[in-house]
DNA sequence: CAGACATGAATTGTCAACAATGTTAGCTAA
DNA sequence: TTAGCTAACATTGTTGACAATTCATGTCTG
């Protein structure tokens, strides 16, 4: 098993040395699970004080919660949570192709051999993985996350991993637990990883950034398939 | 002459209600224009006291040019200006590339007639410009913002213009000035502008984004050219 | 009864003082 | 002379009070 991967963070500094920095990432997990429920008005003093920290603080976790774009903000007028609508995340899955697509390519350009067979080994442990009983679903995305990361971590390209793993990251995570969750995708989505890798293995560049656009569109099709279900 | 295009803007909130909000602008254009030079130290008190206001509100704006990647901070130690060096520059044009080429396919889809009409009628314009002396190279590049910024909207991503207008904009305007300017690529940009719109009258989305991609990445290959002729 | 205006309460924006942290220069000792 | 420690300084982080703005409520007028 390679313990390489520090799993997702990049951003998640779990020794914040400062207030704002830590009240920011309580924030932002209370949101991404829905503790703070999308739309709901955000009134500093409460906060503060629930957070136990004066409003200074406070008011740079906010912001830069706005940047991340989990927060909207009004001057003088407040800020509520993010109400993610389909439209909204429509954009967000086509932003995330079209920059995961550019770093597949890299990952085809510049992965080192060794991280390519680690890779591989990677997607070996999801197959087992899959195998065993279905309340494996949390480890498999967990897996999603890491192949996806070290794809983007590949791609060398500074600017693209740290939007992937800060902005877009949260902002997927949120739509996928809006819709519920796909148990069924597991095989299939390996499969795509499998070819993923293998383009990537082959330095086909080309390939590999058009098996990964398809990945990540496919995947908003069935998000946006749940979506409108649930909506009729 | 079609003025609907606001030149820019989008996030330059003229009328900025807040002082933050000013202050954030003011240092923007400072740093974008090398008033700020490049890896300068900021002092918090120093700049409270030059822009004449109170740390609280400076600090905001300080955050928000980190975010922005204007600037770098480390926490209890202080910020400083970004130092763009030539690896960074590629990192940005690539993102750039893939967005923007994304952001051309979008737009062949789903333009509306009527713009594409003024999206013509904008490169005879430039056409007309170029004929003209020389001296026309500021409008020449501000005709190539309003091309380029025409399509971000017609993509209608919220998240791609988003990035395209405010973080990634700016920093292409520094890279830009840091290599000192391109004057004989007018006629060919607008070559290349032109053959763009045509696909997206076409709706032709491969070929809006190839082209586009090709676009931006031969741009880049200028700007390397010329850095590298610098350092030898 | 409807709509506009004014008033006050609630909330955000700004400020200046205080605490905590990082940095540097000078001193001591090997 | 230099490595390591110490203490003073400079700078950032945090706080609570104050000012400005917005929003809601209720009253008054047509």
């Amino acid at each position: 098993m390679s313990e390489t991967a520090p799993t997702i963070s990049a951003d998640e500094t779990l020794e914040a040395t400062t207030l704002a920095s830590r009240t920011f990432d309580s924030i932002k997990a209370d949101i991404i699970d829905g503790e703070l429920a999308q739309g709901t008005k955000i009134v500093e003093s409460d906060l503060a004080l629930k957070y136990g920290i004066s409003r200074g603080p406070l008011r740079e976790a906010i912001h830069r919660l706005e940047q991340i774009k989990l927060i909207v903000r009004i001057p003088h007028a407040g800020s509520r949570v993010i109400t993610l609508d389909t439209r909204m995340m429509e954009d967000i899955y086509i932003a995330r192709e079209s920059l995961e697509g550019m770093a597949a390519r890299l990952a085809a350009r510049l992965m080192p051999e060794n991280e390519i067979r680690a890779l591989s080994a990677l997607l070996d442990q999801h197959e087992a993985a899959i195998g065993e009983t279905e309340g494996k679903a949390y480890f498999q995305r967990e897996g999603d996350i890491d192949f996806h990361y070290r794809i983007a971590v590949a791609s060398k390209n500074q600017w693209i991993l740290e939007n992937l793993n800060g902005e877009l990251y949260q902002l997927i995570r949120m739509c996928r637990r809006q819709s519920g969750q796909i148990p069924t995708r597991a095989q299939t989505a390996l499969d795509q990883h499998r070819q993923i890798a293998a383009a990537i293995a082959r330095r086909d560049e080309e390939l590999a950034e058009i098996l990964m656009r398809r990945h990540i569109s496919g995947a908003w099709e069935i998000v946006k398939k749940i979506l409108e279900d649930q909506h009729d």
